[in-house]
DNA sequence: CATTGTGAACTCATTCACAGCG
DNA sequence: CGCTGTGAATGAGTTCACAATG
């Protein structure tokens, strides 16, 4: 078992696809998978499975392969997705009521808690999800009730910054911004985004260019 | 100029954020910006943002800075964005109609014209983005007559492949998969994937390490 | 003896440092 | 003189190749 090696960002994208691809696997009956299988399922190498999983353990047989549930639960604790997670989301419009009540989520234990925005003709309504649509000032009352510990910011971008703040304001130290908005935070706070239209210039950008496909996170 | 450089996937997504930045700066009514001031903005390094830019061309001025206006046209220019793009969306539930609708990539030019989906219920509808659902099996016909060049998909798992397939036969050669599966094309075939849990993932794994704040994509 | 686990080699990306230039 | 543009240096991430082993 290594210690204090410093981990790649992109191999824990591919230890959550590595779970997923082990779910499906054991769905149809897989008991064990080698990683030049695994590895083809997630279209990358199968050095850079075995070297992945390596940052943490060791989780195969020699000459045999992987255990599909045991490696399943090994990536769970090291994803820290053995257990639920409570969400908050912010800005209920199209793509927040599509998130709060997104199965693959919900499936997964990201549990969509709780409901924000700052529309009056909104709040008090309950979401289609089942879910009442809260004043955001009451954020930090109900993040500390319900022990939310990720924030999502699904409002237009200029709210974003503002949201991020109440969030920290509300202990809520890890952030999921679909907001095109790059938002500025404490070191102690975590952010990922998820912004379509830079993932579309990419796109775009390969078409106007002629690139072909390599693998994409 | 340089020539057949290969050029860093890392590029493409940050000079959508320098793009986004400089409409910013150019609403804030600035003119010319400095390598620093722009990276700055995009919480990455300066040489990063020149080097970034020296891939295209020269579009700085010494001892000045990048006049904002022509360096947003130059960046539309090289991520192709400087025109519209036809989007077909396949999977009108609760996501594909927020997508459908999503203001965000309408203002950018990316323009939703089509909507699909299997369910007999659904087909003939009108989407409240004002756009008729049609059975998949138009999918082949529409793509021609309305110039569609990406697809998105925003199906279940389980149909994401099927789709996948359908959009290469209607020479749609360009996918934004928004479904958890890993999908497989032929070669001349471009797939980029956003998955909500992934990203998730990402951020439980480091609320689980106690891993501080870098940069995301 | 098939497959893992891993140091070493290699490839790719970022940052430095300064020459080049308006 | 200040800021861009870029080769060289550094750093990070991937792949190779093979020793270790159940």
């Amino acid at each position: 078992m290594k210690k204090t090696t410093k981990i790649p960002k992109a191999t824990i994208t591919r230890l959550s696809l590595y779970y997923r691809q082990l779910e499906l696997l054991e769905f149809d009956g897989y008991r064990l998978v080698s990683s030049e299988k695994l590895a083809w399922l997630c279209q990358v190498n199968p050095a850079q499975v075995r070297k992945d999983l390596g940052y943490f353990g060791e989780f195969g047989i020699r000459g045999v392969g992987y255990d599909v549930r045991d490696l399943q639960a090994e990536i769970k604790k090291i994803l820290a997705v053995n257990r639920d997670w409570n969400l908050a989301i912010v800005g209920i419009g199209k793509l927040g009521s599509a998130i709060l009540q997104h199965q693959n989520l919900y499936i997964r234990g990201f549990k969509c808690v709780a409901a924000f925005d700052i529309d009056p003709r909104k709040i008090g309504k309950i979401s289609p999800a089942g879910i009442k649509i809260r004043d955001i000032e009451e954020l930090e009352e109900i993040a500390r009730d319900l022990n939310i510990e990720i924030g999502v910011i699904t409002t237009p971008a200029s709210a974003a910054q503002g949201i991020a703040d109440r969030f920290r304001r509300a202990h809520i130290n890890a952030i999921l911004n679909f907001s095109p908005a790059r938002i500025t935070v404490p070191e102690c706070c975590l952010v990922e985004n998820i912004d379509f239209t830079v993932t579309l210039d990419m796109l775009t950008y390969k078409l106007g260019h002629d690139i072909v496909q390599q693998y994409s996170a």
